[in-house]
RNA sequence: GCGGGAAUAGCUCAGUUGGUAGAGCACAACCUUGCCAAGGUUGGGGUCGCGGGUUCGAGUCCCGUUUCCCGCUCCA
């Protein structure tokens, strides 16, 4: 948790009523009374966060000719988990030093004390320095094979990297990659949780975006520094604050196992949340193929054929969680605004054009001279490029209200005008201006607007 | 995992000393208006989270349970 205050206010209740009133978010099974920390996405939430999902993709894949996609399967051999360190905290039971960081088995110890080097902990080598034993229950078991008794056991996957690191070298001889290079994927991931909570923030199942980036030793902190600045200039492209943005750097004692060096992105989610991670760049170091290497008894090696030299490459990571993000998004941008004579003001989710789950809502502006007629031709037309909402009901107003409720970035109306010269107007969410435009111009226009 | 609070319509909530469930908004239809929501009429929708118990009778009292929220704890 970040000691950081949140300089914005709590809007979280709000927006998770709003996600299921309008289709975004629904609790997982909540006929049955609910699954615990799991959600659905609705309607408009997997449009927002599909939208999501393929910027990063074409960011990282398409756009590149260095980064190859990949979609590893949820189950893997259970040794991969050995080597990843998985395991061994789901089946033992463990204690940390909370002086050096140092996880150990509670059932292999001496006496009562850490048994790193008292140099790792100067001055502080105490026993009270251990927690209790725990064991952990991170990873959610299951059976391959049919008779639960005979099979295998295995594990939904707690995180999507480790699919990567073992196709390594299948990647990089099937597409000739030379190092540098990269790996990108998308997908679930599974963690029983000890404490799940806030929305779809820290969620039983989830879903990442990871690119692991494989380097030459002795490059990776140059790397590491790039993609660290890469990553923040892509948030920033969702839209997102600046100012609810920043860097977290872990030090020495943070850090993970496999980490040489780590560097959260955080985004304010506002009140009492504050500053949380939605993405990690990590520099593993060769921790994981020389895992692996280990656990499977198979070379992950790199042969440099210029150089003439073989060696395990370094990892650069950049791992983000899609349903962070997600909420990020969604977070940044509820805005109330006031309405003269209301109490209540209207509700806008200001979401950047290329992500909003409807691009472009239609609307006769009455039911006479043919202009429902026109306003389902339009429609039909534009849907062939984006997600398209036609609204006829109710007042002209709470039919943009709708819109801006969910996002829409352009509202197209149909009016007396229109079926007479043809011309419609297009209302901007933001800047509320309206401009006449030719309905035979309206795919162009639109296109040319949400592009930039 | 521990403590506290909550759960009633799609949403936000009311519901008296226990007596067969209401409001506003939302939604649907029609009328009216016609460029920034809350005019009119009508309508649909809830066995009150779930399971037990007490009682002639439970949304209301008791026990259990699930989920959510707030603290602590934990967090590869």
């Amino acid at each position: 948790m970040s000691e950081q205050p949140s300089a914005h206010p709590d809007v979280m209740d709000r927006l998770v009523s709003l996600c299921k009133r309008r289709g975004f978010i629904f609790q997982s099974s909540e006929i049955y009374g609910g699954a615990g920390s799991v959600w659905d996405y609705g309607p408009l939430g997997v449009e927002l966060k599909r939208n999501l999902k393929e910027r990063w993709w074409h960011a990282m894949v398409r756009t590149r000719d260095d980064i190859e996609g990949l979609d590893a399967a949820i189950l893997m051999h259970p040794r991969t988990w050995e080597a990843s360190g998985h395991v061994a905290g789901f089946t033992d039971p463990l204690v940390d030093c909370k002086a050096c960081k140092g996880r150990f088995r509670a059932d292999k110890l001496e006496d009562a004390r850490c048994p790193q080097k008292p140099s790792r902990h100067p001055g502080q080598h105490e026993a009270c320095a251990l927690t209790e034993a725990r064991s952990f229950n991170l990873m959610f078991k299951t059976h391959m094979g049919a008779l639960e008794e005979s099979a295998s056991v295995a594990y939904l996957r707690p995180e999507t990297a480790q699919g990567i690191f073992v196709n390594f070298l299948n990647v990089q001889q099937a597409m000739r990659q030379k190092v540098p290079f990269g790996i990108a994927q998308v997908g679930k991931a599974f963690r029983n949780e000890i404490t799940p909570g806030n929305f779809i923030f820290r969620t039983r199942e989830f879903e990442q975006m990871e690119m692991q980036f494989f380097v030459e030793p002795g490059t990776d902190m140059a790397w590491f520094a790039h993609w660290k600045q890469a990553r923040m200039d892509w948030h920033l492209g969702l839209g997102l604050s600046r100012d609810r943005l920043l860097f977290h750097q872990h030090d020495e004692r943070e850090l993970a196992h496999y980490a040489r060096a780590a560097f959260d992105v955080q985004f304010d989610f506002g009140g009492t949340l504050g500053f949380q991670e939605v993405e990690g760049i990590h520099n593993r170091g060769d921790f994981d193929l020389s895992q692996h290497q280990q656990f499977s008894g198979k070379k992950l090696e790199y042969f440099d054929q210029v150089g003439n030299k073989r060696y395990v490459p370094y990892v650069i990571e950049t791992s983000v969680g899609a349903d962070r993000v997600t909420l990020a998004v969604l977070v940044n941008a509820y805005r109330e605004e006031a309405v003269p004579g209301e109490t209540e003001g209207r509700v806008v989710l200001g979401i950047h054009p290329a992500l909003a789950p409807i691009k472009a809502a239609v609307f006769p502006l009455t039911k006479k001279d043919g202009q429902p007629e026109m306003a389902h031709r339009l429609a039909a037309e534009l849907r062939g490029a984006f997600a398209v909402d036609l609204d006829e009901t109710g007042s002209i107003g709470k039919r943009y209200r709708r819109q801006d409720e969910v996002g829409t970035p352009f509202c197209v109306t149909v009016d007396g005008q229109s079926t007479a010269d043809g011309t419609v107007t297009v209302r901007d969410r933001d800047t509320l201006q309206q401009d006449r435009v030719d309905a035979t111009q309206l795919k162009g226009y639109l296109a040319a607007k949400l592009a930039g």
